[in-house]
DNA sequence: CGTTCGATGCACT
DNA sequence: GTGCATCGAACGT
């Protein structure tokens, strides 16, 4: 069952947790992906200065500004596409970025994607596990052929959207958000806990999450 | 194992 | 010019 815009339209810390678990689908040229979310986190308003919106409105962010249950796709560090799911309400940018995802049908065309991706990068062809396919935001974009195509689509209907499959997982774990500087405090990152397909820093002593205070 | 660092493009100051 | 909501190869221990 496709949700509905009434699942966006809500507090997004919220929505973050239900996300967990829902599945993300994307149809694109009759082949369809699908992998069960098991990793976001939230992004909120102006006052977040971790959020896109935080120096206020421009031209990139503006879906974030718009009706709660379209995509924001951006494009980061010159190489990676990042997916959102907008929540709130129109005027109140806030938004969902989707880092995550368990294989749920289509694994085939998946690592077909992401090996394609490798290949572009010169990369050396290794196998990909199944958990590691949408492991990371950029990876889970990668794999589902997602791309600034899909910046402002609506999730309620259209090729791209999320459903409810009866997934449901164990208590979630709340944590900082990863990749940010500024922010750390806010602890709006969510996951499935000990899910094989959750990015993150690999040990829980990396230099990288002994920086984070939190 | 753990940690560092380069690739790569664009929004924004 | 600066700084990214990243990824993974390369190198050190």
């Amino acid at each position: 069952m496709r949700l509905p815009r009434a699942f966006y339209s809500r507090p997004t810390l919220d929505v973050l947790a239900d996300l967990i678990g829902k599945v993300l689908v994307h149809e694109r040229r009759g082949v369809r992906t699908a992998i069960v979310i098991v990793e976001a986190e939230a992004y909120i308003g102006e006052d977040d200065p971790a959020c896109h919106a935080a120096a206020g409105r421009t031209p990139r962010n503006a879906p974030l500004y718009g009706p709660p249950g379209l995509a924001y796709v951006y494009f980061n560090y010159g190489m990676h596409y990042l997916v959102n799911a907008v929540t709130e309400e129109e005027g109140r940018p806030a938004a969902v970025l989707l880092r995550a995802g368990s294989p749920f049908e289509g694994v085939e065309a998946m690592r077909r994607r992401r090996m394609r991706a490798r290949a572009a990068r010169g990369a050396p062809a290794r196998a990909i596990a199944d958990a590691a396919l949408c492991r990371g935001p950029g990876n889970l974009t990668v794999a589902l052929g997602i791309d600034l195509h899909q910046n402002s689509v609506d999730l309620v209907e259209g090729p791209l959207g999320v459903e409810d499959h009866g997934v449901r997982p164990p208590a979630l774990e709340w944590s900082s958000r990863i990749g940010i500087r500024r922010g750390l405090e806010r602890k709006w990152r969510c996951h499935w806990p000990g899910h094989a397909a959750v990015s993150g820093p690999r040990t829980a002593r990396s230099a990288a999450a002994r920086r984070r205070p939190y």
